[in-house]
DNA sequence: TTATGGTTTAACCATTTGGTTAACAAAGAT
DNA sequence: ATCTTTGTTAACCAAATGGTTAAACCATAA
C-alpha cells in the first residue's frame, strides 16, 4: 500500500461491516448506511474505498467463497482414501461452518441471484475440480472397497448432507421443534452421524 | 366472494404473477411495478387487493408452503414401511420440484429472512409432525429391520438429500461442470440413486 | 334510464437509497 | 513553513419505490 494510513485501516472495518450485513440480509436486502454504521464510520468513505454497492458486495462475496474453497479441496484433492476423506471432511466441515453458520447461505443465495458469479470465481488459483475424486472413487469401487456408485452423485450427496443443514436451519429447526442450544447438540453429533451413514452405504 | 367479479379472476393474475416474481427475486429483490407489469395490470390495483407488498408476499408464502406441506405429510404419516416411504418420498418429491424449482429456495430463503413466518404457518391444519415417523424408525430398529439410527437424524438425512441440489443448482452445476440438460439428467438419475443410497445406509 | 357500487387507471406523493460534492483535516514531501 | 496528497465528513441530489388519490369505467339492479 503506498497509501498515507492516516487511519487504523478503515477498509478492513469497511469490509467486516459489509461481511456482516451483506451475509445477514443478502445483496438486495442490505443498506449502505447500515454498512456505514455497522463500522462507525461515514457512509461517503464506502464508496471512497469501494466505489459502488456492486463492487463492495463482490469484494465481501469473493472473501466469503475463497474461505470455503479450501475446505472442498480437501476432501477433493488429498491422498487419503475415500473412507478416510468422507471422515475428514464431515467432522472439519461442520465444526467450520459452525463458527461461519451465515456462509453456505449467503453463497448459495447470492450464486441463485447471479448465476455468473460462479465464472468470476472459477478463475481464482485454489479453485477445486472433481476429476481426482471422480477417479478415486472409480478405482475403490473397481478394487471392490465400494460399492458400485457413481462418482458425481457420491459428491453431491456428500455435500448435500454437509451443507443443508445450515441452509435450511430455521426450516429444521421449525419441524423438529427444537431450540439453537438443541440444534448446535444435533450439529455435533452430525460430526459423527453423517458420515457414519455416507460410509454405511458405500463400504462394501 | 360477494364481489360483482366483473373481470376475469385479476385477483387470480396478480398471485400468479406475485409468485413468479418473488421467487425468482425474494422479497427484498421483488418490485411492485414488475409484479404489476407481469400481471398485465396497473400497480394500484396490486394494492386495491392486497394492500401492501408484505400481504402480497405473505399470500404466496403461504401457497407456497402449502403446496410443500402435503408432499412432507407423505413420508411422515401415512402407513408403509420406513424403506417403502424413503422410495416414494424421493422419486415424489424430485419428481414434484422439478416442475417447481423455485419453490424450496424460495421457502427456505424467506425463513431465514425472518424464522417468525415459521409459526404463522404452523397453524396451518394441515401442518406435517414428526411424531409418528420417529416412532416408526425406533419400531423397526428394535424389529431388526434397520440399523440403529436416530429418527431425527434420518429425517434431516433424507430432506437433506432431496432438497438441498434444488436449493443450490448453481452451485453443482459450477463444481460439475454441467449444464442445465445434464443437470436435469442427474435429477432424474436421483430419484433412484438416492432412494438406495439412504436404503443401503439404514437397511439390515 | 339512471343510480349504485365494485373495478381500473393515470397522476401524484413521501420516503428511501445509492451515490456525489465541496470543504476540511491530517500527514508527508519540498 | 507551505504545498500536495490522502482521508473524512456533512450536506446534497436524482432516481427508484411503495403507496395514495381522485376521477373514470362499467356491469347490474331498480
Amino acid at each position: 500500500m503506498a497509501k498515507t494510513n492516516k487511519n487504523q485501516d478503515t477498509e478492513g472495518q469497511i469490509l467486516n461491516a459489509a461481511e456482516s450485513v451483506f451475509q445477514k440480509k443478502g445483496m438486495d436486502g442490505a443498506r449502505m448506511q447500515e454498512i456505514a454504521d455497522e463500522a462507525g464510520i461515514n457512509k461517503a468513505m464506502l464508496h471512497y474505498y469501494y466505489r459502488s454497492k456492486q463492487l463492495l458486495f463482490e469484494a465481501v462475496f469473493s472473501n466469503a467463497f475463497s474461505l470455503l474453497a479450501p475446505q472442498l479441496n480437501k476432501i477433493l484433492n488429498d491422498d487419503s482414501s475415500i473412507e478416510d476423506k468422507v471422515k475428514n471432511f464431515t467432522h472439519n466441515y461442520i465444526t467450520f461452518i459452525s463458527k461461519h453458520p451465515y456462509l453456505p447461505n449467503f453463497i448459495i443465495q447470492e450464486l441463485n441471484r447471479n448465476p455468473k458469479f460462479f465464472e468470476k470465481i472459477q478463475q481464482n488459483a485454489a479453485f477445486p475440480t472433481l476429476e481426482k475424486f471422480k477417479n478415486q472413487v472409480n478405482e475403490e469401487v473397481e478394487k471392490g472397497i465400494l460399492k458400485p456408485i457413481d462418482g458425481e452423485q457420491l459428491f453431491v450427496n456428500i455435500i448435500s448432507l454437509n451443507i443443508f443443514p445450515f441452509v435450511a436451519t430455521p426450516l429444521i429447526k421449525g419441524f423438529l421443534k427444537i431450540d439453537d442450544k438443541a440444534f448446535k447438540k444435533m450439529m455435533e453429533e452430525r460430526k459423527v452421524s453423517v458420515s457414519e451413514f455416507i460410509i454405511n452405504s458405500i463400504k462394501k
